[in-house]
DNA sequence: AATAATTTTTAGTTTTGTCTAAATTTATTT
DNA sequence: AAATAAATTTAGACAAAACTAAAAATTATT
């Protein structure tokens, strides 16, 4: 598999985790940021490998090879960014896009190696599971902040965008996997929510809300 | 720089050591394993970006600019090593290949917190060199087992050669970096020789000494 | 100095992954 | 049920990096 055909499929895999019909086209270019008439050329070849299934204007879906082998790549992804937060000191914000490169390296025995080392753990820094050898991962209950009710206690488990810009953000209000938060009111104009964290009272936007997965308490 | 292009620098810098004048074209070829007209091709390329400096039939020379990059990329193999083995015991045949993959990892930072987590070593698990963050780096004075005289007693500093099967002859005859050796015999037939090491001797080919560092003590 | 052998470069293809523009299919409105 | 809009695919082109075969330059040999 090329550097290109498996960012392919490791979107292809993202997307699939919230719809799981057929992929199409356009949904693949978007977050590959190419063209679609180049999705279609690489569907086609990774259709004739075998990696999904496709048939014309119908989207694609992960055969079972191609669901394993997107794992894998998150598997890689994902323990390279403990790798990097928890023995190279990076910041949660720094490490994505270095795991965009570390993930293509070729090597079982390494990454096996790499889990071993860090422990096995199950979550990398933004809270996201990480599949075993076997592609196996753990399935935490969560859900977003923005669909919380009112007067509610949560504690933060994840991110959901994890661009450097929200994880500021949320280093800038101190807000970190573990923190504990009540809802104290919801404005019913935007949305916006005032929570209580560490006895202090912060006013955050619906955005900022739907993008943090809590468990109620 | 692309990962091609980082290779083509890295063995013209690897054969500038060996051979000071210009690098031609067929030797690159040999180490890259392509073809003399590939070479040329890119040749060309490096020198538009001022990395080497080219003369149609004269051969290459690596620029200041040149030899920078190839010593980051030495840099990164090197320390990837030290990390495979030191960290993730990999054997220290086992390492290049992989060190290939990941010396075009494209981070300053990623690797100067790597150099700083292993302690800053100054020497890989081959015994070459690690450059510094500026190119800097360690010259010990080592020969080839192959040229020390009779009755000398020395120490293994390093490997010539660093392919697998050269390093598990050693392992399988317990040669490694620090090993003492004394030379008792040279056959002047073959240039084999008889050496003692623990007490015990072993026979080894010209071949093997040629590729064995190693210090007068 | 001329010829032969070797090395290097050029010319023309190929493969991979991308693109634009045009054609086709599917989905949505009227 | 047409007509229109949107999504998708095809056709043709391009850049990067490799190749083969032929031409050109250099080096070695007579
Ligand atoms: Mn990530
Ligand atoms: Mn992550
Ligand atoms: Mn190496
Ligand atoms: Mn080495």
């Amino acid at each position: 598999m090329t550097y290109s055909e498996e960012n392919y499929i490791k979107v292809i895999y993202h997307l699939s985790l919230v719809s799981p019909k057929g992929i199409n086209t356009n949904a693949i270019a978007g977050m590959i940021e190419s063209k679609a008439s180049s999705v279609t050329d690489m569907v086609k070849k990774l259709a004739e490998k075998e990696l999904v299934d496709y048939q014309k204007y119908q989207g694609v879906t992960l055969t079972q090879k191609g669901l394993h082998a997107a794992k894998m790549i998150v598997r890689k992804h994902r323990l390279w960014e403990v790798f990097l937060v928890e023995k190279l000191d990076f910041t949660w914000d720094e490490v994505h896009d270095l795991a965009e490169e570390l993930e293509h390296i070729k090597s079982e025995k390494l990454i096996n190696r790499l889990d071993e080392f860090l422990g096995f753990p199950k979550e990398d820094p933004h809270g996201d599971p990480i599949p075993d050898r076997y592609g196996q991962m753990i399935k935490v209950e969560k859900q977003l902040l923005s669909e919380v009710g009112l007067n509610k206690k949560v504690m933060c488990l994840g991110v959901k965008d994890s661009s450097p810009s929200f994880l500021q953000y949320l280093d800038k209000h101190q807000i970190s996997l573990g923190s504990e938060i009540e809802i104290i009111n919801k404005e019913a104009f935007d949305m916006s929510l005032t929570i209580l964290m560490n006895g202090k009272e912060i006013l955050i936007s619906n955005k900022i809300a739907g993008n943090l997965f809590v468990k109620v308490m």
